[in-house]
DNA sequence: TTATTACCCGAGCAAAACACTTGGTTTCTT
DNA sequence: AAGAAACCAAGTGTTTTGCTCGGGTAATAA
């Protein structure tokens, strides 16, 4: 388990829906526009969502994607693990890289219980959680839009927006502000 | 704060390092040839971690380092913060990214909340504890090498290490086996 | 004093991962 | 048939990672 700004990303894409997929599916194209994130960056990582069976597509006109099952059900740590897929866990399996033979690096239990806590935490918190989050804050979710087209005119403006890595673990000013 | 396996070398070298630092300085090069890193890569570690004042260096023959400070007053999070250092807070400052105008990006809170989550684990075991595990398992710390200098002799035997970076997170079967 | 030991430091480099884009194809509705 | 939408594989540029190289500089033993 990771934690890229893919995973940030699929989680916000994944909290998008579930704030409106009561008005039948959402199209990535609108989620694309709301949480300015590219159509094809959100296609790839639908797929992966999909295959791990946390949302259902439907294709054609009036199509999109749905929840394959209730907010209260998926929990984040089902979201990242689904699109920052392990790899295969190379270090510490058994013998590579662990010094010597059989002997576990020293490390290895402290990496291993940090990952469990990470698990635990991750997976306490439930997509309907951070929906009700978004809905408490005021956020307002509108109808879907009447006019179906209206959204494709302009090409979006080229978000200048530059190859920014994991700083999920930031360690500065990052802590909760409110 | 992130975490690579530049973190791990960091906390292993330190383990090493508390472990024998009562028979006086420590070499990187003793460290280098008993945990199979690099000197060079060590020197760059140490260095970092001598200017976060986590060890201290004497020079000259039978010289090498000692911690700074007692082996319980310095955590792990004290050493994975100096020598991966923190890229300043790029994502979600207060306007980048998080888009629109002032409007937090969804999952703020999440991430923040983890940030402080993982912080308080890592912050809660000390390099002490990481070496009494050590020698509970029965690590057996043998005295100062009493022939000085019949470590140079081979050079090393290029590890044929390959560029494998952080699966810390890897999700697979890392989990406490003990 | 001179050689040795060891820390110090900056530049540089290959490989990997990250964050996408490109350019299609398939399925469905109207 | 036309178009909307999901699907998919492959490629691309940038950053980071992990590490080497080549030179220093300081302290000490002889």
């Amino acid at each position: 388990m990771r934690l890229t700004t893919k995973g940030r990303f699929a989680v916000t894409a994944m909290i998008d829906l579930g704030l409106r997929q009561s008005a039948g599916p959402v199209t990535l194209a609108a989620i694309s526009q709301r949480q300015q994130i590219s159509l094809s960056y959100l296609e790839q990582l639908f797929g992966k969502l999909r295959r791990h069976e946390l949302v259902e597509s439907t294709r054609g006109p009036g199509g999109g994607y749905t929840l394959a099952r209730k907010a209260a059900d998926i929990t984040v740590a089902d979201i990242i693990v689904s699109v920052d897929e392990p790899i295969d866990a190379t270090h510490c399996g058994g013998k590579e890289n662990c010094h010597g033979e059989g002997a576990r690096c020293m490390t290895h239990d402290l990496w291993a219980s940090l990952n469990v806590r990470m698990v635990e935490f991750l997976d306490s918190i439930t997509l309907q959680k951070l929906v009700d989050d978004q809905l408490a804050k005021g956020l307002h979710v509108e109808d879907k839009p009447s006019v179906k087209r209206a959204i494709s005119a302009m090409p979006m403006s080229k978000p200048i927006r530059v190859n920014a890595p994991n700083s999920v673990f930031a360690l500065g000013n990052t802590f909760l502000k409110n």
